[in-house]
DNA sequence: CCTATTCCGGAACGCTCGTTCTTTTATGCG
DNA sequence: CGCATAAAAGAACGAGCGTTCCGGAATAGG
């Protein structure tokens, strides 16, 4: 049925993302989304819809990849402190990679949610979701003997993530490598 | 010589911050400040310049006042484990406040370091002012033995600023004070 | 009181923004 | 082979942006 797209609809998005990442949704306005992503106007339009709908698509495939990747990381089988370090690491390739764009979370919570109802519940949305995933794996860890049962694994889940954050900005605004893993080595003895 | 303000310069230029600092930069148009400080586009500009010179301004306004509290906190007679937590204390309330705006300074890191050389300048100095302080105030402790020896106050120093970072951004999106003040908590052990 | 100087309010400017409309081009199906 | 359908390219639009210009209002000094 007629004519063909002669762009590949995820890696353009992925191209926007990364965009978006970069220099955040006020500051990327939609002539550099056709310029730099070589699609025309009418048709990025017609397939993501408006800019906002383009962010928030770009947003949530971010936060799946995220997800899975945590996910893989917190199994059973992997030991608390090396799914922690494991994160700590690719976290902050992550982020630093690409000159340091940070995280596009990290970046949407502090851009967006004061004034956008829907990022912000989505961001709450997903620190619980993280949260959650380290609260049963610390839990099964107490479980299993590898921490302390004396520890509130609620607690430190809410530490790890609010770690997570300021890597984050510390990666943007900063970007030094060293320091961060420094700082996530630090982290990680909370568990001891 | 001739006529005389109608409104007081520092009490604008703080309400002015308090803008910037709950919406951001981009978010904040000019007609905003005109309308909500109650003072005339042209008495603005001839007052404070145009809108950056004004956001610029109260940056560092803000950046000064906060540096003058951290000094005062950590000075050498207080304890340093009672000077973090204090610190903890009064940064949670005051992120806190007004519908949780955040910290200026890492609001500013995430939307305009990446684009903007002389606030990731500024970022950079903030930083390291606030490590040093935490530095000289850390090694003083190991010398008369609050803390151990063996750590390193340089990543110590380090750990504490990236978990400021994370309790702003938290602080901005999610606001859950609760949750703030046990991460500060956890993040203190780190000094046992 | 008069004048020089400053402040203020509002209209106006040029520009960029996100979005839409129009036209042309290309393709799959009967 | 057309014909319907969808994609792409570019012009165009209204709105909002930051900024400037201009004329009137107010006040201190002579």
């Amino acid at each position: 049925m007629s004519r063909v797209k002669e762009f590949d609809e995820a890696e353009v998005l992925d191209q926007a993302l990364e965009l978006f990442r970069a220099r955040g949704f006020k500051h990327t306005s939609f002539n550099d989304l056709v310029q730099e992503l070589g699609v025309s106007r009418q048709s990025l339009y017609d397939t993501y819809g408006d800019k906002q709908a383009l962010y928030q698509t770009a947003l949530r495939r971010y936060l799946d990849r995220g997800l899975d990747g945590i996910r893989r990381k917190f199994d059973d089988a992997t030991p608390v402190r090396a799914a922690f370090a494991s994160f700590f690491d690719t976290m902050i390739a992550g982020t630093c990679a690409n000159g340091s764009p940070g995280c596009l979370m990290v970046n949407s919570m502090v851009e967006l949610s004061p004034h956008d109802a829907d990022t912000r519940a989505l961001a709450q949305a997903h620190a619980r979701e993280i949260e959650g995933i380290f609260v049963s794996r610390l839990s099964l860890a107490q479980r299993q003997g590898e921490i302390d049962k004396a520890k509130d694994p609620v607690a430190l889940a809410r530490f790890f993530y609010h770690t997570i954050l300021g890597l984050a900005v510390a990666s943007r605004a900063l970007g030094d490598k060293a320091s961060l893993q420094q700082t996530a080595r630090l982290a990680l003895r909370i568990l001891d």
